[in-house]
DNA sequence: ATGAAAGCGCTAACAG
DNA sequence: CTGTTAGCGCTTTCAT
C-alpha cells in the first residue's frame, strides 16, 4: 500500500468519524487499517515493551488521527480494575474539605486515577448509601472522613472483606486494617487551652461536638490535661458537648453559658463557624471579646479573619492531608507496601493566635 | 429440588462467597442455582415486565442472599450508556457551588445516575483537561459552569459533535445546541444600583470581574441602565473590571478608589468575598460603612452575615439551580423533549438588604 | 514481535 | 413468560 493510498484511506475514515457521530473507533478499526491484529494494537496503545517501536508509532499516530478513545468499560471489565478511587466526606462546603479534595484530586489525576466524590451531609444513612454506590462502582480504594452521626462502620465492611483498601482521614475510626490520617487533636486542644490560660483565663469552657468523633474527643482530652496541669479543677460544667452543627443547639449552649452564675473568661470552640456564631452572640450581649471572654476556634477557616475580633484558631493542613491520603492509597494499590506499622499518619497543625484571645497586648 | 436442598445449596454458596473473597457473584451463578437462564435473571433484576413475579421474587431474593453486585462495566459496555453525568465547575469551595452540587446530586441520585465532579479552579487549561476526562469516561451528559478564564468552548466541541447534551449554568456560553440556566443578572445588577441610589448614593462605582463572563457583563449592564435612568452620568471611572478572584488586583482597585479625587459613596461589588475585603479595607482607613460609603455584594454567601456591618447582597438559588440543571439534563437523556425553544431558563434572585447599604435608617 | 482465540458479565434481538 | 445466541471492546495467555 503506497503512502498516498494510506493517506486517502485515513482521510476517508476521518470523514466517516466526523460525519457519522454514532460509530466509535475501536482497536479493530485501527488493526484493519494497519493490517495487524487487534492484540498488537492493544499492546501498542498500552506501550507494551514487546512491540516494535515503529509499529507502536504507527498505531499511536493512527489512533490519534481517527480520534480513537479507549473504552474504559471494556478495559475495566477485562482487567477487573477500575482505576477509580472513591472519596466520602461529610460536606464539600468548607475550606478544609475542599482543600482536601483539591489535594486528593491532584495526586489521583497525576497517577491516572478518576475520583468519585460524594458527601454524606453528616448523616450516617447517606454515608452508608454512598458507600454502597462506591462499592457497586467497584472503586479500587476508598478515602473516608466520617459523618458526624456515624456510629459504626458496618457499611464499610464489604470493602474490608473484599480487601479494598480503606483509608480514613480527619474523622477516623480505629481499625486494624485501615490507615488513619490525622492531626494531633490532643496536642492541639492542649495548646489552645494552655494559650488561653497563659492569657489569664481562669474559668474555661469547651464547646464541642459528638464525642464519638476522634477529633472532638481528642481535643477534649487535651483541654482536660491543660486544666489539670494548671491545677484548674475540672467539672462537667466545663464542657458543653452538643450537636455542634446544629445552630439551635449551639444557641442553646450559648444561653447556658450566659446564664452561668460565674461566667467563663475563656471559651474554646471546636470549630470556627461555631466560634463565630458565639462571638456574634457575645457581642450582642455587650460582652467584650477578648476583654470579658476570650474565644478560640479550630480549622483556620477564612471566616476567622472576617469576624471581629479576628479569631485565634488552629490551622489544619487540608490540602496536604488530601495528598497524603491519596498517595498512601495509591501506593497500597500499586503494592508498594509501607512499613507494616504505618497505621496512623499524623500531620502538623499550628495554633494561630489572633485578637480574639489576646488579653495581654 | 426440595426446599431443604436449596437452602443448603444457598448456604454453601454464601460460604463460598464469604470465604473466597476473590470470586464475584454473577447472573450465571444465580441462573445455575435457580435452573433458569441468565437472560431471565438479568430481566428479573432489572424489573422487566415480562417476568413472572414469582420468578422475579426468587431471583431478587437469591441475589441478595449471595451478595450479588451488578457489574456496571459489563452493563455499560453492553448498553453503551454509562448512567453517569459530569459536572465541571470553577470551584467546589463556595456556598453557591456546593449548594449547586447538592441539588444536582439529589436529582441525579434519585434518577439512578452517578455524578462525576471536577473543578476547573478557574483555569481554562484545567477545564479542558477535565472535559477530556469526562469525555473519555463517556458521561451521558455534562453540566458546566465556566471557569473565570475560559475564552472559548472548543474543548466542549466533542460533546456537541457527538450529541452528548451539554448544559451551562450560572457562568454560561450562548450556543444554539446548549441550554443555559441563569438568574437575571441584568435585572439584579439594576436593582442593586437602584437601591444604592434610593439610599442617596450619587457617585457610584462597580467593581467587577472578567466581562467575558455573562454574570459580570450582565450585572454591569444593569448598573449602567440604573445610572442612566437616574441621570447620573456614566464614565469608565465608574467601573473597575479586574481579576476579581485575585486578591492583589482587588487591593489595587481599592487603592485606586481611595485615591479618587471625589470618592464614591456607593460601591457595588460583583461578589461577597470581594465586598468583604473591601469593607475591611475601608474600615481600616476609618471610612464608615455605610455612613461614608455604602457597599453591596452578590451571592448571599454566609460570610455576608459575619462582616460588620452585615452586607447587602443578592441571593442566588444554588440548590435550585443544581436541581433544575440536572433535571433538565436527565429529561434530555430520557428523550423527554422540552419545548424546543427552551434554550435559556431563568431563575429568581432576590436583593437582600442589610446594614451595609442602609443610610436612611 | 505478532496473531489467534477466549472470555470479562451483561443485555437485547429473536424465537419459541 | 423464558431460553438461545451473539456481541459490546478490550486484554491476555498461548502459540508461532
Amino acid at each position: 500500500m503506497q503512502p498516498i493510498t494510506k493517506l486517502v484511506a485515513v482521510q476517508a475514515r476521518i470523514m466517516d468519524f466526523i460525519s457519522d457521530n454514532k460509530k466509535e473507533i475501536t482497536i479493530y478499526d485501527i488493526a484493519r487499517e494497519l493490517n495487524i491484529s487487534p492484540a498488537t494494537v492493544s499492546r501498542g496503545l498500552n506501550d507494551h515493551p514487546a512491540v516494535k517501536s515503529n509499529t507502536k508509532k504507527k498505531i499511536v499516530q493512527l489512533a490519534k488521527d481517527l480520534g480513537y478513545q479507549s473504552n474504559t468499560f471494556a478495559s475495566n471489565l477485562r482487567k477487573k480494575r477500575t482505576n477509580t478511587i472513591g472519596l466520602i466526606l461529610p460536606t464539600i462546603n468548607s475550606n478544609f474539605h475542599s482543600s482536601v479534595i483539591a489535594g486528593v484530586e491532584k495526586v489521583a489525576n497525576d497517577a491516572g486515577y478518576t475520583l468519585l466524590i460524594s458527601q454524606s451531609l453528616e448523616a450516617a444513612g447517606k454515608e452508608a448509601a454512598n458507600a454502597k454506590t462506591m462499592f457497586n462502582s467497584r472503586v479500587d480504594g476508598l478515602l473516608v472522613s466520617l459523618a458526624y452521626e456515624t456510629n459504626n462502620i458496618e457499611h464499610f465492611q464489604p470493602f474490608i472483606n473484599k480487601g479494598i483498601p480503606l483509608i480514613f482521614y480527619d474523622r477516623v475510626f480505629e481499625h486494624k486494617n485501615c490507615t488513619s490520617i490525622v492531626i494531633d487533636n490532643f496536642k492541639a486542644g492542649y495548646e489552645v487551652t494552655q494559650h488561653l490560660i497563659s492569657q489569664g483565663a481562669k474559668k474555661l469552657v469547651h464547646i464541642t461536638g459528638n464525642l464519638n468523633r476522634n477529633v472532638y474527643a481528642d481535643r477534649l482530652k487535651g483541654f482536660k490535661l491543660a486544666l489539670m496541669e494548671n491545677e484548674i479543677p475540672f467539672s462537667k460544667d466545663n464542657v458543653l458537648a452538643i450537636n455542634i452543627n446544629k445552630e439551635e443547639d449551639l444557641q442553646e449552649a450559648i444561653t447556658t453559658i450566659l446564664g452561668m452564675p460565674e461566667r467563663p473568661d475563656g471559651i474554646f470552640v471546636a470549630n470556627d463557624t461555631s466560634a463565630v456564631i458565639l462571638i456574634k452572640a457575645l457581642k450582642k450581649e455587650k460582652i467584650k471579646v477578648p476583654g470579658d471572654i476570650m474565644v478560640v476556634g479550630f480549622n483556620n477557616d477564612p471566616i476567622s479573619k472576617v469576624i471581629e475580633p479576628n479569631l485565634t484558631t488552629v490551622n489544619y493542613p487540608g490540602y496536604e492531608m488530601g495528598e497524603v491520603a491519596a498517595r498512601n492509597l495509591i501506593n497500597h494499590l500499586n503494592g508498594v507496601m509501607d512499613i507494616i506499622s504505618t497505621n496512623t499518619i499524623i500531620l502538623r497543625s499550628d495554633l494561630i493566635i489572633r485578637e480574639s484571645s489576646l488579653r495581654n497586648l
